[in-house]
DNA sequence: AATATCACG
DNA sequence: ACGTACGTGATATTT
């Protein structure tokens, strides 16, 4: 195995840092780029097992190497001197750190790189490439992999040959080629006119390169050929451009390019202020050594399923017949578990700990006949029960292995999807590609992820959270997508169509007082498009717009409530018209759609989507059904229990206002809930000074409305906006709120600075969420991160509990061997379907289980409520 | 693909 | 001085 050997664009990385990130300084001096810089290579050194490394920069000398072609680079602007400063900066603190660079006169950095690469792979190391720059896919090979920055820097991509291939449709030497022909605007090197991207290709697909395809360039029809004859020599001279070279002139060793420990950039990063920077290499060695001292759990540990680089995974074998498959999988069932399985879009892999894996191409192409999928799923599926398998997306395959009827295992080994989850709850994507850069797309590939998956959880105190929780909550959102809901969808037509009635009269009405108003029959409109009624409403009309404005008027129900007063002939029944169109669009035509023959919904729960630890629901999102309104309220009507069951509904009662008592500690507030009155007027009483008998409506709906406030992150002008009162006032209720609290505001205080401090906002049970925002230079953006701060321990915590919840209601259920089942959550609330003669039973359960999950300084509260529908049932 | 709006906790 | 409540997903319109 050769080492790696992490070699960087310093140019082309610090040019993508500056552009994608702030301006940022210490005393005058800027470090954007050089944060940037830094975060990507530690990230990729923490990612890689770097062994060595070379960074390499630009050093333009009196001449270009590029004499015969003045024009180049001329496109690209100069330097800008807030970069100018980094590029000095950046070379003394790498030399600080110990990290080896180079430059060298009048050569080009990828120059550099493509001389270092080649030596470097014949001192026996395997060069990796770190750079944005698209030129130097040509020094991908065997050896040289290269990882592409994009996006700014934030996301990288991974290329082989055959990537690649795969990616732009010919092979690195090919590169030179190519932009000989389609040129790149961005290096100001024009190819041959009108030569295109799509044309390249196919040229070189013909004629393999751009000599070939000049020498037959008489055999191209009509403007083509011409124009490749015409402009040959400028083809010649972009493709010598492109190429770099290979032979720089410089002193290389490989053992001086050893990775430093990173340790000694400790003071030089401090200098610089580039704390989250400290902060990560200090914090890795220390995550580090506690691993290596092992932790005492009673689960699975790293070592059981083996470290990433230590897995002794043989040559893969291609199966390509059934019989073969049925005879590997055979001798796979005697070995170790757990398996490695991964199931790609064309490809299922499986290894095994002892070494042996294959790999089976799934739907096949013209080359090579694939197996049915199904064919092997089917073979695969008693192993999978046998052995618990490392699995991504365990879900989708349970989903996949049910589709085709077959056995399904209980439970996997390890999810690398969940994994990927609780490391980050933040990931833009958990397909397995993007999870490593481009990490090889085998079940090798998984099963090295997860280990390193395994010992990063275990280190940030997660593993509890990936076995007790993700890892069975997975299986509960599998059978809940399975069963689904019951829709009564007679009853929502019969609605809709009501709906369709009402409408037509609000859109009547709407014109007529538009016309009345305007003096004349106004131009009936798409009564959906904002553009088209702010037009109406503000210009025809000339009622008073809202100060809100980003491309017109804002029409939000917001702006349309406060034009009530001036003409509430219009808004009525535009309101109305809103309304409607959207019960009727989103959840009677759109919950139509989505339900099947057997007159039941199929939610899908997506355990990775949210930032605090929530689940989603989507297609239909069963999440965001109304219950606001009485109209709305109609729609829950539908939602039905099996034939002959009954619906169980229980939600926890305050959970979030209680895990801030909670959290807080404050005394005054874990009193509000030990008498088990209604909080908000207590609370109410409290702040306003008043005995509990004279608190009105009001008065309890603004305290309620500032313990909103305060989960979702105090700010005087949310609260002013909500309430409806002056920012002024809203500041005093805040005020007071804490005067009583003062436990409330020690808590919001800390979780800002613990935000702060660690980098990321911490739940009861270790989940994580990273707060950048809070080192952010925009005080707009900083202001956000505090808030999340705040609102993340409170929120995710209450996911985190209900979540627990489903697990405990789910195995109590099988456990007591009753037929109820989990149909539906929406964050507080958990909904069953019952056989009648296991109401009581299952009430019962569900209550104890809920309330039982977690011991609080506050009591946790369920409520339980039985009915016919949903409607009914809340 | 982005924006505006609005449904939920 | 900035312009804000936290977390989602679906629909329709507009680019």
């Amino acid at each position: 195995m050769r080492d790696t050997f992490l070699l960087v664009d310093g140019n082309s990385l610090m040019h993508r840092a500056f552009h994608a990130l702030p301006l940022m300084d210490a005393d005058g001096i800027y470090t954007n780029a050089i944060y940037g810089f830094l975060n990507m290579l530690l990230k990729v050194i923490r990612e890689e097992e770097v062994r060595y490394i070379a960074v390499c920069f630009d050093e333009h000398g009196p001449t270009f190497r590029h004499t015969a072609y003045p024009d180049y680079k001329a496109g690209r602007s100069a330097t800008p001197d807030e970069l100018r400063q980094q590029f000095r900066t950046i070379r003394d603190l790498l030399t600080d750190m110990g990290v080896k660079w180079f430059t060298l006169m009048g050569w080009e950095a990828d120059d550099l790189l493509g001389t270092l690469s080649l030596k470097g792979a014949a001192a026996g190391a395997a060069p990796l490439l770190l750079t944005g720059d698209r030129d130097a896919l040509q020094l991908v090979d065997g050896t040289t992999e290269l990882m592409f920055t994009r996006k700014g820097i934030s996301e990288t991509i991974r290329f082989t040959p055959a990537k690649v291939h795969e990616e732009y449709g010919f092979s690195p030497e090919q590169v030179t080629d190519w932009k000989g022909l389609a040129g790149d605007s961005s290096d100001n090197i024009p190819g041959v006119p009108g030569v295109g991207d799509k044309t390249a290709v196919k040229l070189l697909h013909q004629y393999g390169t751009l000599e070939n395809i000049l020498a037959h360039a008489g055999e191209v029809k009509g403007k083509l050929g011409e124009k490749l004859q015409t402009w040959q020599d400028q083809a010649r001279m972009c493709k010598e451009l492109a190429t770099i070279r290979r032979d720089a002139p410089i002193p290389f060793t490989l053992a001086e390019c050893a990775l430093p420990d990173l340790q000694q950039s400790v003071p030089a990063l401090k200098k610089l202020r580039l704390n989250s920077l400290v902060k990560r290499i200090t914090g890795e060695a220390a995550a580090a050594s506690s691993a290596a001292a092992g932790t005492d759990s009673a689960v699975n540990t790293a070592e059981e399923i083996g470290a990433p680089v230590l897995l002794p995974f043989g040559e893969a074998a291609d199966i390509n017949a059934p019989d073969e498959l049925h005879a590997w999988l055979n001798t796979l069932t005697a070995k170790s578990h757990p398996l490695a399985l991964h199931v790609g879009e064309t490809t299922l892999s499986i290894a095994a700990q002892d070494g042996a894996c294959a790999s089976v191409s799934l739907g096949g192409n013209l080359l090579m006949p694939g197996l049915d999928p199904s064919d092997v799923l089917s073979a695969l599926a008693p192993l999978l029960c046998a052995q618990p398998a490392i699995v991504h997306d365990g879900k989708r395959l349970w989903h996949q292995l049910n589709k085709l009827g077959l056995p399904l295992p209980d439970r996997f080994y390890w999810d690398t999807m969940l994994g990927a989850y609780l490391i980050n709850p933040q990931e833009k994507s958990y397909s397995l590609s993007s999870l490593r850069g481009e990490l090889p797309e085998d079940a090798r590939g998984v099963a090295s992820l997860a280990a390193w998956q395994q010992r990063k959880i275990t280190a940030d105190q997660m593993l509890h959270l990936m076995q007790d929780v993700e890892m069975p909550l997975s299986r509960v959102l599998f059978n809940m997508e399975q069963i689904g809901f019951r829709v009564d969808t007679s009853f929502l037509r019969t609605l809709g169509d009501r709906y369709i009635s009402d409408i037509e009269t609000a859109k009547r009405d709407f014109y007529a007082a538009c016309s009345q108003m305007a003096g004349q029959s106004v131009k009936p409109i798409n009564l959906n498009s904002t553009q088209q009624l702010g037009d109406l409403l503000f210009d025809q009309l000339g009622l008073p717009h809202g100060k809100k404005t980003t491309r017109g008027y804002s029409t939000s129900a917001e702006v349309l409530e406060n034009l009530r007063d001036i003409a509430p002939e219009i808004i009525d029944p535009l309101l109305r018209y809103r309304q409607l169109t959207k019960l009727n669009s989103t959840y009677i035509e759109g919950l139509l759609r989505l339900t099947g023959a057997h007159g039941r919904v199929h939610s899908t729960f997506d355990q990775v989507a949210t930032a605090t630890g929530r689940i989603s629901s989507s297609e239909p999102n069963l999440q965001n059904i109304p219950v606001r309104t009485e109209e709305g309220r109609e729609i829950r009507q539908a939602f039905l229990p099996r034939e002959g069951w009954v619906l169980l509904d229980a939600d926890y009662s305050q959970i979030e206002l209680r895990l801030m008592a909670h959290f807080s500690g404050d005394t005054a507030m874990l009193e509000a809930f030990q008498t088990g009155q209604d909080v908000h007027a207590r609370i109410a009483s409290e702040i306003f000074e008043v005995p509990l008998e004279e608190v009105d409506s009001t008065l309890r709906s603004r305290a309620k409305a500032v313990n909103f406030g305060l989960i979702y992150g105090i700010s005087g002008f949310g609260l002013a906006r909500n309430t409806g009162v002056s920012q002024q006032e809203a500041r005093s209720f805040i005020n007071r709120y804490f005067a009583k609290y003062p436990g409330v505001k020690r808590f919001m205080e800390s979780a800002v600075v613990d935000g702060s401090n660690n980098g990321y906002a911490l739940t009861l049970m270790g989940r994580r969420r990273y707060l950048p925002e809070l080192q952010a230079s925009n005080a707009m953006t900083r202001e956000f991160g505090k808030r999340a701060a705040m609102n993340t321990p409170v929120q995710g915590t209450a996911a985190d509990i209900i979540k627990l919840a489903m697990v405990r209601v789910d195995e109590a259920l099988r456990r007591e061997g009753l037929q109820s089942r989990l149909i539906l959550q929406v964050h507080d609330e958990l909904l069953l379907e019952c056989p009648p003669e296991e109401v009581e039973a299952a009430a019962r359960l569900l209550q104890e289980a809920m309330e039982g999950v977690i011991t609080l300084a506050v009591p946790l509260q369920a409520e339980v409520h039985e009915g016919a529908n949903w409607a009914e049932a809340k």
